[in-house]
DNA sequence: GTAAAATGTTAGCGTGAGCTAACAAAAAGG
DNA sequence: CCTTTTTGTTAGCTCACGCTAACATTTTAC
């Protein structure tokens, strides 16, 4: 199972509306990622054929157990991204985030992980 | 002027065979990039109409100054990205390679200079 | 110096992901 | 409750970027 960049994007939005208010509905993600509508569609029954989001028309959108796994897993690779770019490196937390949330796309699990051990570490010994 | 992934795979990869070998054709750059010669040539048309390429059909190619300068950048942040990758992740050479390509289209200048910065402070740091 | 091989081009297809226009369903509110 | 507004869907377009098939040009090499 391969996502696409855009794909990832579907899941965080509907993991994090999920999360925050209660009810996900194609205008609250269109909103969201700044697209259309027509487009959020097309995208949701994608995940929806791929057995990540629950859809019915008209009705509410939801992750499924894959879906919300796949969704924690991006949501973390962006984080540790961003952390790096501001804690580490020190650029600006608005800038950090737009790369963080292009980069993630491209960062493997095996190399967030490495990311997130070495963050650890040199932030501790940052504060001896 | 923005560059699409391929677009900089393309400036990449006829800066370096320019450098390494003497005239650039079409053949050479499907090979190196594992793609077919009718892709090659509507990607370097399109480089000619961005005034980033020189080519007439069935001639050589080669990179514009500008072309040239924003090879140099994208071959740099590669450089810089795998390094990271490498040397203070520890990742292992040819993943490195290949998320370093990833990477590169997404990172920044901005980032690529800090992370530049900051590979050789902690390499330097870690001789001491 | 011409035939075969190598190289390059054109035309047209497929996919992903966005878009608009037009229409359909549901929700809101007088 | 019935009309207006909001929300959602469908159809079909565009663009980037790959592909194959078919054709054209150039080079090689006898």
């Amino acid at each position: 199972m391969k996502l696409t960049g855009s794909q990832e994007e579907y899941l965080k939005t509907i993991y994090l509306l999920e999360k925050n208010n209660k009810k996900v509905r194609v205008t609250d993600i269109a909103n969201k990622l700044k697209i259309t509508k027509p487009s959020v569609n097309k995208g949701i029954n994608t995940l929806k054929e791929m057995g990540l989001a629950n859809y019915e028309a008209y009705g509410n959108i939801s992750l499924t157990e894959e879906g919300e796994n796949l969704a924690v897993g991006i949501i973390k690779r962006q984080d540790i991204l961003e952390m790096f770019l501001v804690e580490v490196l020190e650029i600006d937390k608005k800038q950090a985030m737009e790369e963080a949330k292009a980069m993630k796309h491209v960062v493997s699990e095996n190399t967030a992980l490495k990311l997130d051990k070495y963050i650890t570490e040199v932030l501790n010994l940052g504060d001896l």
